[in-house]
This record gives C-alpha cells, structure tokens and sequence, in this order.
RNA sequence: GCCGUCGUAGCUCAGUAGGUAGAGCGUCCGCCUGUUAAGCGGAAGGUCAACGGUUCGAGCCCGUUCGACGGCGCCA
C-alpha cells in the first residue's frame, strides 16, 4: 500500500499500486463503479468494471457508502475524465470495514458540524489546518531550540486566583479549591533566575462568557520569558518567532495552505522587522477615521480591525496607557503613563495574538499597584519573593495559537483552528 | 453581561389569508459501461423544540421555558 500522494506524484504510471483509506464519494453508471479514496495524504479515483474485479467485489464497491474503509489495488493510468488526471484502474477491491450513513452530507449547518465535530474533523478542510499548526508549532520549536531557549513544563492547576476570579475555572483540588491556569507566566518568570530564556506551549483556561469569533475557552498558549532581555528585544523575539512559525507552514504546507484560499508566497512576505505604532499614534489614526475614541480607551475588535484590515503584514502597538494592562508591566520611562509592553495584531483585520511586556523588576512598585487595585499581597508573595533575590530585567509574551492560526489559515472563526473546540456553549463532543 | 436571528423528515430548507404536512439531498428498491457533490423511475420517512393560552380549528397568533447560531464587551 502507498500513500495516495505518492499515488499521485505519477512516478508509478502503468505499473501496479495500492491504497488503502476511505470512501470520499462513489458513483456509480451500470457496469463501472467509481470509488474515489481519501487517505491522510489525498484523494484519488478508483475505478471498477465489471469483469474485471469479481462480481463479489463489484457488488461491494458499487454499495459501499461514503467513510467506509476500504484497500484497491490496480493500475495507475493517466486519464483526462479523471478528477486531477490520475486514476487507479482496480483489479482488487476490498472493504476493511463498512461505513453506515454518514451524518454529513454536502448539506451543512454550522450547528452539525459542531454537534459532528468527531466525524467533521476529516474533511479536507479541517485536515488541513491541523498539519498547518502542527507545522507552525514545529517552526516556533525549532526557532526556539536554535536560540537556546529551554522548554519548561509548568503546572496547569494552581492555588492563587485574583480578587477578580471570575474568569477562572475553579475546579475541587482535593480538600480545598483551586483554579485551572490562565497564564504559565508567573511559573515561567520563576525559572528564568536558573535558565535565564524559557518557553511553554501550555493549555490556558478562561471562563470569560465570551461569544466571538476570537475566543475559545480552552486555547494552546505559547509563552516566552527571558532574562536580560526588555521590551524591544521581547518584540525581536516575537517578529522572529512569529516569522519562523509561518516559514515553517509556508515550506511544508503549501497546498494545505491553498486549499483553505491562503497562498504560501504572500506568507514569504512576512519577515522582521514588523512595523511598530505607538497606542498614541494608533489613537490619532482612529480618531482621524472617524472613530469617537480617545487616551484611555481600549482597544476592541472593531479598532483592532480598522489599524489592520489593509495591511498584509503584522503590527506592533506599544504603550498602552497603565490603565489597560496588568500590574506586572515596567513603567515606561518615557512617558509615565504608560508601560514598556506591546500587542501585535495580525493584519487583514484579525487582530491582537500575542501580549507582551518588560516586567517590573522592583519590589515595592509591585506592593504598590497591588495595594492600588484592591489584591491581597498574600496570594502575591511567591512572585514578589523573585524580586528580592537578585531580581534583573526580563521580558515576555504570550501567544494565542489558535489566533494565529486563525489567521494564517484565512478562518473565519476561532473554533475551526482546533479540533474539538470548548466554547462557552459547548463541551461535547 | 448586552443586542439580534432561528428551532418543520436523517440533512438543507419551503409552507401563501389560521383549514388534513411539502421539495431537494441522503436511505432502500429498480435502470444505466466514463462518472465529476452523475442521471432516470419508484418507496419508506414527521409529537412542526417543549409547555400553556386564544380559536369551531394553530406549523402559522399570544405567553413562558429550553436549545442553537450571529455580533459586542472582556482577553491571547
């Protein structure tokens, strides 16, 4: 048995091949069956005449249904009326296993293809998008092996929630509570006092009751700490890192990428430096579209959608007032309202995937903006501990992987860049 | 949390003025030796989301509940 891009590659033309996978259609028209396979590779036409396979075998493949699991050998022939101009012209067909109806036809409502996400997953679609991520999370681990940054492992329970833990999911630990983790950055700022560069592809959990295309309740998180490094080395880190992950997708994907309507070559344009706007000047450019929004506003999907619908390259937004960003973030020396951090947005309107910061490296300015919004310095005192042992500048980031998969892959939603999506509407399948 | 749309056959949908429930696809049976999500003929298949109300009569009008989807906020 080959596989069926190998199948395809024409090397073997006029000479026996085999493969084996499932029904992706069947026709059928008297005395031929038409059986076109789909395997983890491809598709490719089979087809079967009377009298040349056995009746038995005819019988079985002109009633064997979509999915059903099946093994033709024949001969590769070159033939115009074939779908892609190859056809495997059967002397054996064999079913492995027989498929009953399949729930998924060519009528499809976003609803069954939720409630059939297990049987959804093997279209050609979806296929796709999981060797693309899978290729883009090769891309970042490669990028960071050959930065010697070190993979750490940080834990996905822990016992410290915010004032504010309503977007935790608290789940009973034991005797007691805990909570399942929004961010490793606490873990990963603990480690870089021993590995000084470190990174994590970790899940996060967020029981925000957001219902958009940009939120998932469970999402693979990729985060980056390091030390020595501030804000504008973090960025560096993040164009290159970002530019690997795509290289990577671009290289080994290329046809998964333009099945989904993304061409590889526009992806090659992608490469460091990406531009950078401060959040005074993305304000002024709002305000000069027309945007009723001022100092001290956030950013939201429809801003964020505005700075990068035309672009086809990512964008740095840095400085954002203190107002909008967590506690943990330096001050920018510069400009006192603000701190030393950045978002990058992806272009063509799909905007932020990665938050990132030089983070605080003293002691009391933490105490104080703690004390500021109401925390409990308790919940707090393993993180404040870093500062008093030799604390040095570091920076770091997260990545929300599906959103960059999301974009890279030209989705239109969050959900379809993992297999099985956790919304706040649904856990099953 | 807020705003909006929708629940009718396995799937996608139509259902006019309130008067005995429809189509295409799929399934099953038959025909067809080059189909491209093939074509032709036939058959089976329904608690119209649930509950309550109005009415001689409700898929349709009213109310409540449940579910799903689209968008915003929050964030990666």
């Amino acid at each position: 048995m080959q596989s069926i891009a190998k199948v395809l590659s024409g090397d073997s033309l006029g000479q026996p091949v085999g493969v084996h996978g499932w029904i992706y259609r069947t026709r059928s028209s008297g005395g031929i069956v038409f059986v076109v396979v789909r395997d983890s590779t491809g598709i490719i036409q089979t087809t079967m005449r009377k009298g040349v396979v056995s009746d038995a075998e005819f019988e079985l493949a002109s009633s064997a249904g979509i999915e059903s699991a099946v093994e033709v050998e024949g001969t590769l022939a070159e033939d115009k009326r074939a779908p892609g101009g190859l056809e495997i012209r059967a002397s054996k067909f064999s079913l492995v296993a027989p498929s009953e109806p399949f729930p998924i036809t060519e009528y499809q409502s976003t609803e069954l293809l939720l409630d059939q996400r297990h049987l959804w997953i093997r279209s050609r679609e979806q296929t796709a998008v999981t060797r693309i991520k899978a290729a883009m999370l090769r891309g970042g681990r490669e990028w960071f092996q050959e930065n010697d940054y070190v993979e750490v492992t940080p834990p996905m329970i822990t016992g410290v929630a915010p004032e504010d833990s309503t977007t935790l999911f608290q789940i009973k630990y034991f005797d007691r509570i805990a909570y399942l983790s929004q961010s490793a950055q606490f873990y990963l700022e603990s480690l870089i006092y021993s590995c000084e560069r470190v990174w994590a592809l970790t899940p996060s959990f967020r029981a925000e009751k957001s219902r958009t295309p940009r939120h998932l309740a469970e999402y693979w998180h990729l985060e980056m700490e390091a030390a020595w490094i501030d804000n504008d080395g973090n960025m560096k880190v993040q164009e290159e890192l970002v530019t690997a992950m795509i290289g990577r997708a671009a290289v080994d994907c290329p046809a998964e990428l333009k099945l989904l309507g993304r061409d590889a070559a526009d992806l090659g344009r992608i490469a460091p430096p990406f531009d950078r706007m401060s959040y005074e000047e993305a304000m002024a450019s709002l305000q000069k579209s027309g945007f009723d929004t001022s100092w001290g506003s956030d950013l939201g999907a429809v801003e964020e959608r505005a700075l990068t619908k035309e672009r086809d390259t990512p964008l740095f937004v840095v400085n954002y007032p203190k107002e909008l960003k967590p506690f943990y973030m330096k001050e920018n020396p510069d400009d006192h309202r603000t701190y030393k951090n950045s978002d990058l947005l992806a272009p063509e309107g799909y905007g932020e995937i990665i938050g990132g910061s030089e983070r605080e490296t003293d002691n009391s300015l933490l105490v104080d903006r703690l004390r500021e919004i109401g925390e409990s310095l308790d919940n707090y005192q393993w993180y404040l501990d870093l500062r008093k042992y030799g604390s040095v500048p570091h920076s770091g980031f997260g990545l929300g992987l599906e959103r960059m998969v999301t974009w890279v892959c030209k989705l239109e939603h969050i959900r379809d860049a993992t297999p099985f999506p956790r919304t706040v509407a649904r856990v099953y399948p």
